[in-house]
RNA sequence: CGGGGUGUGGCGCAGCCUGGCAGCGCGCCUGCUUUGGGAGCAGGAAGUCGGAGGUUCAAAUCCUCUCACCCCGACCA
């Protein structure tokens, strides 16, 4: 393709909206521009990135034996009122209505479509199992989208739905797609990670997340720094801390009363105390469906919601407001404590249970108690794993400690068991006539992510630096000095010469001096430059760069498509 | 949803406090020169100052409302 004619929009100065590294770069090179917050058109380089990865993709997907299909974007409201998810799914969910006032949504997910469509047309274990697929725009009200690709409203997604007759094939089918995701992200040239992690609102008894190590994650991953154990920090799970005695209560001093003039949170309480955070312990109010409880961590540590949901055995949780802190402390926000909540059920992190003696809230206006002593001042009903990991907690299988890094997540994979084919009522008749429903599970992968997140991981301060895989092209043939006729005349050879050997090759032939050239080449990132000059030519040699590297070296011009061929069969 | 910030030619910004001809750099168009890491000179085109209302002789500037976008958070006491 010739430069002149492609439309690659490049601006030379950073826009001022755009904070990350991939989307900055992705604004710069033309390969995206934004049209409102969250939603984005590609543009020809963009496309061209975005169709490398579907292809890989594809080309993985079908050989894992699935197979490709197109379900609507579009889809009607009963659908969803059949697994409940119209009403759970929430704001996030878009809305609209036709003409006749009927309630639809865009899809953020499809299990409800493709579970409709295999409950009509699969009727025997003969059929199964099933792998369908797709890729496709999705959309979701994020509560905040932003970072460009990396959390849009409107985004690229392949999802996957498989179908079998029971628990042990559903497995082989999850595990299959373990390692189609291993194959996939591999080719795609990213470094990641794949974690546990929590199913969320997708439902489904296991799942894995694939994570892209990169600074500008959302998502904490803790992982061990000896044995092979990785999850997100929302998963992991910790285990009660061993060999700790309680406190002797008989010998421990009392319980006091201390003045804390306006200090509300842990960080003030602790400097105005002059104690670290572990000394205290956090008191948070919940209303979890209809009651109310307490939660008690470490005031160093972060209640985890997901965990805490799961204990309760409770669909809705959230913290309580101010106003229902007080009623039920009858003390101001800032400074609850156990020692009051006598009508309410107390649950504590198992890391409390550890604590001597503790700072807790008053439920008084600038006041907390010290010395406090679970068991003795306050009571607490149950103990159990209620916080996120942090780096040096121990590991759940061998108790080294636990790393912390920022991770993207790019893929996840659902055990989803009978969930939807359940609630849909999806059944088949098994070998012995028996009606039983379908074993699904469900795979998606981040399309349009993938391009933000391979940009995080693959930069520099000049620009892009693309896997080979996935670049929108291989190589940029750069004519300098192109007025003389030798100079233009080779370019074009080399390019037509790379062309024909299926080589995607850019051609710069625009007017501009060759600095502008440069610095546009290195912006986009295709993985290699072959610069065509005068000197150079003049000893039948061109200078082939490459982009990663910035490794410059001179070669024989009738080598330089054997040496392309090379290098991008290798990488 | 709460907090903070920003909207001025295509892009990046100044001007606003203290009201008085709408500016700068880059890009764009024309011409000449230049030509291996974002050229020089000359000439030129291009802006409802996010929108609405108000105050004023006069509003980018002051006031009110509103919209959009970016960042932080998601009630972590």
């Amino acid at each position: 393709m010739y430069f002149s004619k492609l439309f690659i929009p490049t601006l030379r100065d950073n826009p001022s909206d755009a904070e990350i590294v991939s989307h900055r770069l992705m604004l710069r090179g033309g390969y995206i521009r934004k049209v409102a917050a969250g939603i984005y058109s590609f543009l020809p380089l963009g496309l061209r990135v975005l169709y490398k990865v579907e292809q890989i993709i594809r080309e993985e997907m079908n050989t894992a034996g699935a197979q490709e299909v197109r379900l609507p974007a579009l889809q009607p409201s009963e659908l969803w009122e059949e697994t409940g998810r119209w009403a759970q799914y929430g704001k996030e969910l878009m809305r609209v209505k036709d003409r006749h006032n009927r309630d639809f949504c865009l899809g953020p997910t499809h299990e409800e479509v493709i579970t409709d469509l295999i409950r009509n047309e699969v009727r025997s274990y003969k059929q199964l199992p099933l792998n369908l697929y797709q890729i496709q725009t999705k959309f979701r009200d994020e509560i905040r989208p932003r970072f460009g690709l990396m959390r849009g409203r409107e985004f690229v997604m392949k999802d996957a739905y498989s179908f079998d007759a029971d628990i042990e094939e559903a497995k082989a089918t999850y595990q299959g797609m373990y390692e189609t995701y291993q194959r996939i992200f591999k080719r795609v040239g990213l470094d990641f990670r794949a974690v546990e992690a929590d199913a969320g609102m997708i439902g489904g008894s296991s799942s894995h997340e694939f994570m892209v190590l990169a600074e500008t994650g959302e998502d904490d991953i803790a992982s061990c720094s000896l044995c092979d154990y990785a999850a997100n920090v929302e998963r992991a799970e910790l285990l009660q801390l061993e060999g700790f005695k309680k406190t002797d209560h008989e010998e421990a001093e009392a319980m006091c009363a201390v003045t804390t003039p306006g200090k509300k949170s842990v960080e003030e309480v602790c400097e105005f105390l002059k104690l670290e955070a572990t000394a205290l312990l956090k008191t948070l109010l919940f209303l979890a469906d209809d009651r109310i409880v307490a939660v008690l961590v470490r005031g160093d540590h972060e209640v985890n919601e997901i965990k805490l949901r799961h204990q309760l055995a409770v669909t809705e949780l959230v913290l309580a407001d101010k106003e229902t802190v007080k009623r039920v402390t009858k003390g101001p926000s800032g400074y609850s404590g156990p020692v009051a909540l006598k009508d309410i059920e107390i649950l504590a992190d198992y890391s409390v249970a550890a604590m001597p003696a503790a700072v807790i809230g008053a439920n008084q206006k600038d006041t907390h108690y010290i010395q406090a002593i679970a068991g003795r001042d306050f009571n607490v009903d149950t103990y159990a794993d209620l916080r996120n990991a942090v780096a040096g907690d121990s590991c759940p299988r061998c108790r080294e400690a636990l790393v912390i890094d920022r991770g993207i997540e790019v893929g996840h994979v659902f055990m989803l068991g009978t969930k939807y084919s359940e609630a849909m009522q999806a059944s088949f008749l098994d070998q012995n006539g028996k009606d039983k429903p379908f074993v699904m599970g469900c795979y998606g992968i981040g399309v349009s992510r993938i391009m933000a997140a391979a940009i995080e991981q693959n930069h520099d301060e000049r620009g892009m630096i693309w896997p080979i895989s996935i670049a929108p092209f291989a190589v940029e043939v750069i004519p300098v000095q192109e007025k003389k006729e030798a100079v233009l005349t080779a370019a074009k050879t080399i390019y037509t010469a790379l062309t024909k050997q299926g080589i995607e090759t850019l051609f710069e032939d625009r007017k501009e001096r060759a600095g502008v050239k440069f610095n546009d080449a290195d912006l986009l990132g295709i993985p290699f430059q072959v610069v065509v000059g005068q000197k150079n030519l003049e000893q039948g040699l061109v200078e082939l760069k490459d982009r990663r590297t910035g490794e410059k070296t001179c070669i024989p011009i009738d080598e330089v498509e054997a040496f392309l061929l090379e290098k991008c069969r290798c990488q």
